[in-house]
DNA sequence: ACGTCCATGCAGTGACGCTACAACGACGGT
DNA sequence: ACCGTCGTTGTAGCGTCACTGCATGGACGT
């Protein structure tokens, strides 16, 4: 039984198809498929079933991919159990955030790191639907992730979620408007308004209808843009009103961000590693580096609006 | 990291050298040693260095042979994840045990396990010193090994031990004698005898030594015999007394067996398995049946000597 | 009904590990 | 102190196995 195919087998569940875990593995749909073959051969049992054009994991194919997991954080284990005489961690880690996490977090991360010498941190910035998260962690070691604060963290099964950072959620208004010179708002407040949200299914989109429920009405969406910085100059030219985290965004002269009071709006931002990468050492150090940061974050809050 | 060239290290710990892994992996020692070498430039750090005319595991080395073990165990468990979707456990088991154990133990071993349908047992009979048991389990999957009752298990480190059985051990003495009409015998009553031991560093060999130490003088050992029948015909015909395990022995019209008082004498029966092999479904249910078919002569005890 | 996408089978090729053989080093007996 | 022996380490040759590339079959959407 190879580990290998283990790894494969559980890259086709994360991924949910053979051509998409052979890209990760960097390799050809027809290797993933031949070790598919060979690995059910071994265990006897089918561990994958067509479904559509694509395939599912059977039962056993689920519990031998769960297993799969532990084969890893065994066999990583192993090497830090090396790395531990080797001397001091040692590396290359590939850091993957949304955008503005990625603002907020990536440039005091790389100075810390870089204090400590020997690690080398790739950083990447992707921002992908609230459930194409968890599949990050097939190309990063670490995934900087975000989801609404309130409930349960619903990131996938074979992955650990460190908690970051708790940002509130404001509501972003024209400075021109009546209710920038308000000390905060309450949903009632907000009844009528055009808003401009997130695109369908990204994160934190689920809070906006949250927050609507509270003034009696569905929230009237005229626009569906990710970016903040865009958000921002839309809101700015009063096209809408908008929900947008205080630490990451503010920075635009024609915007105010007032609080909201009266519903718990905000949302969680949390570190997520594949159980197995958690035990290399040098992943380690840069999850506790990155929240340190966000540590530091929290408690002196520098909003990239704050000049000086 | 090669899962092979793990075992191969752990191989090479239990069994303290390049040719004797080399062995019971079905190998070459070239091919162990470039294995060995393989995984230190993996590892980074050296894993062996020599020591006279063989090697030692470097403190890296055996803190990466624990951590095969783990990777085993996890590998197995992943077997055992598929096998539980592929019916009922099947297979063949590999069982080794000393002669009088395994004189005891296997007949109905066999007949329950093949009354189950589907397991295949391979017996083999071992008999080897206290410290080298544990070493059998790479080439077993399941070893009957025996020690003195008193004192703490001192199996190896990397093996579980599933307990069987607690053996009085009895004065085997000759029917002729005086001695054999006592219903039980004390240490004092044996001073001066003439002893016919095991082997020197064999099992239960320190028993006779705790038992005469409560005498007051060390035994006069005139004969170092392994096999009980030879034992038992020395003894019967007068020349000298024994200590030997109840159940197991006894089937010599000229000898008798008297229970001995005054000092605990015993010998622990114990099942010996590799963590990993442990895992197996097949194995599991072969251990049951061992311990079942142990239980039934500990409540029943069937002496070879009774006839019917 | 056609095009597209996805998974799968098959032949070719490249790399990797094992066997066989030779050499070096170390221990123990004489 | 020497030499025989045992055990480990290097090197060449070979076999095996897994991956790439291409062709096929099936399923969904237009």
């Amino acid at each position: 039984m190879d580990v290998r195919a283990l790894e494969t087998l559980r890259a086709v569940r994360s991924q949910g198809g053979v051509t998409a875990a052979a890209a990760v593995l960097h390799l050809t749909p027809s290797a993933v498929s031949q070790q598919l073959a060979a690995l059910a051969r071994d265990a006897g049992v089918p561990l994958t079933e067509r479904v559509g054009r694509g395939l599912r994991l059977t039962a056993a194919g689920d519990a031998l991919a769960d297993a799969a997991v532990d084969v890893a954080v065994a066999l990583e284990r192993a090497r830090a159990a090396c790395a531990a005489w080797a001397g001091s961690p040692t590396g290359s880690v590939r850091v993957s955030a949304f955008q503005s996490a990625a603002r907020l977090l990536l440039p005091v991360l790389l100075t810390r790191v870089a204090a400590i010498g020997g690690i080398a941190v790739e950083c990447a910035d992707e921002d992908v639907a609230q459930d194409a998260f968890a599949a990050l962690t097939d190309r990063h070691d670490v995934v900087v992730a975000h989801r609404p604060a309130e409930g349960d963290p619903g990131w996938g099964e074979g992955v650990v979620a460190v908690p970051l950072l708790r940002e509130p959620l404001d509501v972003a208004v024209p400075v021109s408007s009546a209710l920038a010179g308000r000390a905060a708002l309450e949903p009632g407040d907000l009844a009528g308004v055009d808003w401009i949200a997130v695109k369908e299914g990204f994160p934190v989109a689920r809070v906006l209808a949250d927050v609507a429920a509270r003034s009696g009405a569905t929230p009237r969406v005229v626009q569906r843009i990710n970016d903040f910085h865009v958000v921002e100059a839309l809101v700015a030219a009063g096209h809408g009103v908008a929900l947008l985290p205080r630490y990451s965004s503010g920075g635009h002269p024609g915007v105010r961000l007032v609080p909201l009071t009266g519903v718990r709006a905000g949302r969680q931002v949390d570190a997520l590693v594949r159980p197995d990468v958690a035990q290399r050492r040098v992943v380690a150090v840069v999850l506790e580096e990155l929240a340190a940061v966000a540590d530091g974050i929290r408690r002196a809050p520098a909003p990239t609006g704050t000049p000086g």
